[in-house]
Parts: C-alpha cells; structure tokens; sequence
DNA sequence: CGATTAAGTCAACAGACGTTGGCCTACAAT
DNA sequence: ATTGTAGGCCAACGTCTGTTGACTTAATCG
C-alpha cells in the first residue's frame, strides 16, 4: 500500500489542496511552488506537470462559486440576516474567498477575478430583489463593501473586536447593514438620524 | 546645480517618497529595494545606507496617523457624516493609508500596526462618543469594517460601482453607516425592518 | 516474459532578490 | 594644495524563485 502509486487525479487534487491552503494562508508572492509541493509531498516538478504554471495553479485554486442561493421564496424583510448567515457560511468552510481576498489586494488578475464575482453573482441576484433595477449594481458594490470589509477584519487582519465577536452576533450585526444595501435608502434623502 | 550633491536628509527623503509609492501601489513583496532606488534615481546601497533593511524602510513608510480630530463639539447626531468625510479625505491624500491596507493583508508586522491604529486612534475617539464605554472596542472595530470596506472596494481592488460613486454620493452613504458603528444599536434588539 | 506508458524524482538553469564591501568623487577645512 | 569626510556608485555575494529536461521506477498490456 505505501510503495502503489496514486492516480494521475488523485494527486492533482492533493496539490490543488496545499496549494489553496498555501495561496489562502500567504498570498500569491509568499505562497512558492516549492511550498506548495512540499506540503503535498511531492516534487516541485509535478506541480509544473500538472498545471503548468504558477498562475494557472493559482486559477484553479482562486475558482470561486458563492452559491448563492435562490432568494426568491425569502420575505424581503429577512434577506439581509439570510445573506449574512450565508457568507458567514461560505467564508468559514471554502479557502477560494480568503485566497481572492489576500491576492486580489496585490495581484491584479484576482482583483478582476473578484470584481466578476460580484457583477455576475451577486449583481444579478441583487438585481432580483432591489426595488429599482437600475440601482442593482451599486447595491451589489455595496454588498461587497459589507463583506469584504467584516471577512477584512475578522478572518485576514484579526482584529481583536472583531475576532471576539459571536457567530450570531455577527449575524445580528451584518444581517440589518446588508438589508440597508439591498432595499434601503442609497443616501439621497435626508439625514436619517434620530 | 545639476552635479551638486543632495543633503543627506533630503535623500533620505527622496528615498522614502519612492517607497512610499511603491509599497501602495505593489505590497511589501513585490516592491523591491531596486525599484524603490530606481524611482529615486539612486543605487540600491543608497537605500540600505539610510533604512538598514527592507523591513525597517517599510517601517518609515507605513506610519499611519489618522489625524483624527477632537470630535467633542461635534453634535452626536452629526458624527457620522464628519468621520466619513475625514476619512476619505485622509484615504486619498495619504499613501501610508493604502500601504497598511496592502501589505497589512499578506504582513503580519503590517497586519498588527493596523490593529494598533484602530486600538489606539479609533478606539479612543470612540471611547469618547458612544453610549457605554464598554462597547467601544467593538464600535471601534465596525467602524474598521465599514471604512475599510469600502476603502478596499473603491482603491485597492476598483469594483466599477464603488468607483463610480462620487464624494459626496460616498459621504451621504458612509455617514449613517458610520452613525449606527457609533451610536446605534448593536444587533442585540429586536428586528429593526420596516 | 518484454515493452510501453504513466507517475515520480533529481539536478540544474537563468533570473531576481536583499544585502555587503570596496571604491570613487565632490565638497569643506586646514 | 592637501587632507578629511560624507554622499554616491559599482560589482559581487549568497539565496531563493519559477521552470525545464533527462533520468528512474512502478504499473499495464502484448
């Protein structure tokens, strides 16, 4: 059993999974292919074998699907704490945001990568629910605006506040601030405080 | 004049302005001492003569002051919208803001000086303004969330909605944003949708 | 069995990086 | 004019990086 080779796949997806974890834990530049190769214990040279590059390893590993789901059947009052419970979710078990979040700050390519994932995911979703159709993809921006700047905090920077903040805390928190995104005041009106 | 010598405080300068750029627009990684000294139109030993070290350069480079002013006089009901409008202001006149925001997220020394301006900058100013004093490192680090956020969507990673929005459009966003981090309520009520 | 193919290793390349020490060269004081 | 000194340059070091090509080993198939 320890001298019978794996599958061709088989290790593609072992490297695939150090690499997430190097890309996600260190950034684009720090993350080396040696590293990579090494937690998957194996030759750097596979990795070449198997993906070719550096940044086309990096494509497979920063592939991201939000799956979002169908917000169709929520009531409008409820989908800023459904999102919020969401993306808490997604975050916390899928490497590909935090290794478009660390990147994306240096590494052009993941800044567009992370850009289309908000147009063309996002975007349309909000488009759904937003009162006016126009203002969809403003709202999707600031949706962004919400959740990179908490998973910025809480998951990169570690900012202690943020950090000692409960799930459900979190929640309750982001919950009302995405609602205001989706179908609130976008600022036009007057000053809204009491 | 053209084969005069500068002082040695005025490279010294020069060098850390060249760093300064380099470090906002490209990270701690990729901006190397040999392209900092070239935008300085200086040998790379220049750099090491003055800094000592790559990681004491970036020291010099990215001291962050948020300059935040005594907001004492201000009306509660007006906070918000005065911090947002400071904070934008300090985000695209000082380098050093995008520098802690770039590297923060691959550096850990970056990632720590950055918790230590909001501890020591925004915490106490928040400490000063909001209902008990005991929430105030919390308060402090929403309103991390909310400016980084969004300093993060419209400088570092350009989503085209966040872009396109104007000053004032930004301001009449971030203001409330801001006033409910301060003086709002923190999620431990009931529902607050209409 | 022998031959073919796929999986994996090894050693080395060329380039870039931070960093160092020695060598100039302009200026100021003697 | 001669020295001293401080500002600046050059060439090189050792190391690390992505990447490559030739080699070795295990499994498969005739």
């Amino acid at each position: 059993m320890s001298t019978s080779r794996r599958s061709s796949t088989e290790t593609k997806a072992v490297i695939l999974a150090a690499a997430r974890e190097r890309f996600g834990a260190d950034g684009y530049e720090r993350a080396t292919i040696r590293a990579i190769a090494s937690d998957a214990a194996i030759d750097p040279a596979m990795v070449m074998r198997y993906f070719g590059n550096k940044e086309k390893l990096f494509a497979a590993a920063a592939d991201v699907d939000l799956r979002l789901p169908a917000l169709d059947a929520v009531p409008h009052a409820h989908l800023g704490a459904v999102l919020s419970a969401h993306f808490l979710d997604r975050w916390e078990d899928d490497e590909a945001m935090m290794i478009l979040l660390r990147t994306g700050v240096t590494n052009e390519d993941a800044a567009e990568r992370m850009r289309a994932v908000f147009a063309e995911q996002v975007g349309p979703l909000v488009a759904r629910v937003c009162p006016a159709p126009t203002e969809a993809p403003r709202r999707a921006g600031l949706v962004a605006t919400q959740v990179l700047g908490l998973a910025l905090c809480r998951y990169v920077l570690r900012l202690p506040p943020i950090v000692g903040m409960t799930r459900p805390e979190i929640v309750a928190w982001l919950g009302p601030q995405l609602q205001r995104c989706l179908t609130g005041d976008l600022g036009g009106g007057a000053n809204p405080v009491g």
